[in-house]
DNA sequence: CTTGGGATGGTCT
DNA sequence: GACCATCCCAAGG
């Protein structure tokens, strides 16, 4: 079942919470690519001064403000793409959901020609990786996650245990906005 | 295990 | 011109 979109009309940090256990799918060349969320970042607007949203709109920043249920990708580093989710409340500005981790499901083959790795260890455990896993650019930058097609999220019909709140990576501000889960045998993700 | 540096370019000041 | 919501590999404990 692909989720709906009421579900991204909630405050960020609790569709961050949502969001652990249910399944990113990314349909590419025919091929499906499909991995079970484990680890999410929220985003806010005023509140947050690490985030894209903070200061005003701009080009860059626009999807936070835009319709909830739908993609951010940004470019970083030179190189890197990340992969957000747009959600807030009703009644907040902007917001998204930063996607840091998947534990891939289907199409590994694929994912690790993607990652250019030999094996599927460290495929998709971190922002970048996973986006390159999956092979989302800022083509998919914008696409609607609540429709089938490229790229959409669905019911994995798993309920997370063990949710952990840390402060989130690579910013300042202290917030205990990062949000993960540990797989049932082993490390993380 | 931890630390440090290089790659590489868009965005904002 | 500085700053990145990063990754990878090499070197050191």
């Amino acid at each position: 079942m692909i989720i709906s979109r009421e579900f991204y009309a909630r405050s960020t940090p609790t569709v961050a919470v949502g969001l652990l256990g249910k399944r990113l799918v990314r349909t590419v060349d025919g091929i499906s690519l499909s991995g079970i969320i484990c680890e999410t970042e929220a985003y806010g607007h005023l509140d947050d001064p690490d985030s894209h949203a903070y200061r005003r709109r701009t080009d860059r920043n626009a999807p936070m403000f835009g319709q909830v249920g739908k993609t951010y990708v940004y470019f970083v580093y030179g190189m890197h793409y990340c992969f957000n989710v747009v959600a807030r409340a009703p009644d907040a500005e902007a917001g998204a959901v930063l996607v840091r981790a998947i534990r891939p499901e289907r199409g590994i083959d694929a994912m690790m020609q993607n990652r250019r790795k030999g094996a599927a260890v460290s495929l998709a455990d971190g922002p970048a990786k996973l986006t390159q896993a999956m092979r989302i650019t800022a083509l998919q930058n914008g696409e609607d996650l609540t429709k089938p097609g490229g790229i959409h999220i669905e019911d994995a019909g798993i309920e997370p245990t063990g949710i952990s709140c840390r402060r989130r990576v690579g910013v300042k501000t202290a917030t205990e906005w990062n949000f993960s889960y540990p797989r049932q045998t082993g490390h993380h993700p």
